[in-house]
DNA sequence: TGTACATCAGTGAACGCGCGTTCACTGATGTAC
DNA sequence: TGTACATCAGTGAACGCGCGTTCACTGATGTAC
């Protein structure tokens, strides 16, 4: 039970790896089973060998996708000053590249409209990372500023998100770019405080 | 051809006010034609006399509710000095009645995340009343701020859509009422720039 | 004013399609002796 | 070491369901004379 083990491990790992692309790419609805094996270069029906359902596989997908992105997110940033990190986490968070699905990013700007509408089944592990998030962003914002820090990071959580989801949805005209900057403008000054220039 | 136009008529508008409900509870996908036409107490094969296409009454529906937003969210707001207005329209639109349906709200946080992924017909339409909105609220706001106004009315409605959405999202968990607070907070520190107190 | 015909909003069943899921089957890998 | 059997990841077709759309039909309203 070595290799046959191993390769199922890896069609595993292919079949989350596809499921999350997809994931950030087309929302739970538009991520497919049948697209998603596509993509792991799998058949439909092996499916279930895998996963109890498209529910399961979309919650787990949803908790790595999550964890891989605050790893990102939080990557180096204690080597910053605290009054500076808010402003990067915005830069890394709120860029063209993100926007446009260049690296790894975020899966909520795709899942939260759903979620809220027509996937509540998916509600108490989008919860349990957003928490996670705010927590991880709380615990290295500073703590003296004119917003409380826990409320400054769900905050500029919810800017992050409303600020991705609405340059994708937006994408192609000029309004895309400038939502971005915006975003960013705007949370920098809120976690800045005034104390500061710079638009 | 009267008391028949007429009686068109009544049914284009219930048509059309029940896709604004559903289309802000369910979002584009979940709304379906059957269950619009079942809102407005008529029955499926009928819709094709008021509109072409699903997608045609999702625009429409996006314009007007988008329309009628601003409506309420500017209504006696020239009443208020500019620096309180950023202020009172975050206390207006993120508001926990907003979150639970209970105002006729903004399409908006249900249909980004769709717009952006599976639903890109509805992009131009979006774009537009994005647009439309963020000028009224940059007309509204003052033009001496740390950030430019129309940044700052950008991020403030990127704010506002990404705190409702996941105030849905997360709706029955402690979080929910947080995130509405904080994004209130965050927002009108970012207006205010620092030229006040509060949390 | 009354009668025959035309119009067309609305009905309800049917169609085609995509999707999640199931299922009989295959074939490579692993185990028993 | 070799042979017979067991396991099970993966295949590909089929199933059931919901959805947008189509279509033959109905019946109330409107028009023509």
């Amino acid at each position: 039970m070595n290799a046959k083990a191993e390769r199922k491990e890896r069609s595993h790992e292919s079949i989350l790896q596809s499921a999350e692309r997809l994931l950030r790419e087309k929302g739970i609805s538009g991520a497919g089973v049948a697209d998603v094996m596509k993509g792991a270069a799998l058949t439909v029906g092996g499916f279930y060998a895998h996963f109890a359902s498209k529910d399961e596989l979309m919650d787990e997908t949803i908790h790595r996708t999550a964890a891989t992105l605050r790893d990102r997110l939080f990557a180096r940033l204690d080597e910053k000053p605290e009054a500076e990190r808010a402003e990067a986490i915005l830069k890394r968070y709120l860029s063209a590249d993100h926007r446009d699905g260049g690296t790894p990013g975020c899966p909520m700007p795709a899942v939260i409209g759903e979620v809220g509408t027509t996937a509540p089944q998916h509600r108490g592990m989008v919860a349990e990372q957003v928490q996670s998030l705010v927590d991880g962003l709380a615990q290295r914002l500073p703590a003296d500023g004119i917003v409380p820090r826990r409320l400054l990071a769900i905050g500029l959580v919810a800017l992050m998100y409303g600020g991705l989801s609405l340059a994708r949805a937006v994408k192609g005209t000029d309004l895309s770019d400038e939502v971005l900057r915006a975003c960013r403008a705007l949370g920098a000054a809120a976690a800045r405080g005034g104390k500061g220039e710079r638009s």
